[in-house]
DNA sequence: CAATAAGGCTAATCCAAATTAGCCAAAGGA
DNA sequence: TCCTTTGGCTAATTTGGATTAGCCTTATTG
């Protein structure tokens, strides 16, 4: 009963690698340990298999949205944690997103499968831009928007910070997918980043 | 003779919307306007087609980097032009780069298939980051060299600022490619990303 | 303990897409 | 002008991969 959850599992990481149709349903079937017929007592088509990716993908959306924005929380809450913020929490923050992103098995195939086929599909396009850049923008601006507030950064347009804080996150992640081996320099990298921002916002008089 | 040409045109055309795996032969020839069997006359496979643009994609790399590095200036001598530097002229610079990349035709399809195809092919991974990520970087960092050295910006790490000037850059355009129909309102996001740049690592005493 | 459903297999079948064969017309140069 | 090359075509052919047919074993359940 579980061979219909390992389709769904293997499938995914065939096309998160190599592309809806660059994977055969024999590749999959073989992933999965049995023979090719069998699938279709699974699922009806290739397309079939694919559709059912997309539609858990659709639904965990939420799942992992929750976990992104750390510990169940919303962005005010968050805020008040950061009301102690300074640069290492602000790393800590960062890193820690940047990490899930990394690793977490099913959001990094899920994200491959998501750049390579986005031009395909203007319903994953969409997604993908929601998942990676809408939404994160939109959390961290409110993020900002708390600290400045607060006194403890400069006011500036927060949806602007959390761009120049966000985009190089994104940038290096996608980096990281492509070169999995630079992982450690680019991480540094980022780390980096995060202090410099965060030194740079910083308000003077403090 | 220029048919040969042409195919390679319509492939790239092609396989950057679709991927190589999603294209068949007969559309590409359809695209150029002959049957099938006949684009054998000109390339022996498929898969030589495709070799034939990545060939042709590694050859331009460095005309496109020409044109990239403005005027064929290398970065100390846009360095100099920055001596007069300001906002408007990081911003006329930055925007300049973005819609290069987003709408020179060549550029765009190129930049579209390596985004497909680039988990297929670590030679393609490498090229990607090395064009979109590594090379702009490094260009920009001996930028903001000099203009730390002139004193016209705070002397920080200027790999970092580097990052981040340039990774918004980067990941609105990817946005942009996904939804070509948000292009302005993601263009105006990126010019306030580089004015609010541009302020923040100003110099005070000017 | 039948009867039925689940889920696997092998052996077809089907089909679409890549490639080859072989013909033909136009171009162009000896 | 003839002969060769170039580049197109139609009509096969091949191939490989998706899907179906139909059988078999093992559970499950009435």
């Amino acid at each position: 009963m579980n061979t219909k959850r390992k389709i769904l599992d293997e499938a995914l990481n065939l096309f998160s690698e190599k592309g809806y149709g660059n994977v055969y349903v024999a590749q999959i079937a073989e992933a999965v340990g049995i023979k090719a017929p069998s699938l279709y007592k699974h699922y009806k088509s290739k397309q079939d298999i694919f559709s059912a990716i997309l539609d858990e993908m659709k639904c965990s959306y939420d799942k992992q949205a929750a976990s992104l924005n750390m510990n169940g929380n919303n962005a005010e809450a968050d805020a008040e944690i950061f009301s102690v913020v300074s640069e290492d929490e602000l790393v800590k923050m960062g890193m820690g997103l940047f990490m899930y992103f990394l690793h977490d098995e099913y959001a990094q195939k899920f994200r491959k499968m998501l750049t390579i086929e986005q031009f395909r599909n203007p319903e994953l396009a969409e997604l993908f831009t929601k998942q990676y850049a809408d939404e994160p923008l939109s959390y961290q601006a409110a993020m900002f928007t708390m600290l400045g507030m607060n006194g403890i950064l400069k006011e500036q347009d927060s949806k602007i910070m959390a761009l120049q804080f966000y985009a190089p996150i994104y940038m290096l992640l996608t980096m990281c997918d492509r070169q999995p081996e630079r992982e450690a320099e680019l991480s540094k990298l980022l780390e980096q980043h995060i202090r410099q921002f965060s030194r740079i916002y910083q308000k003077e008089e403090s």
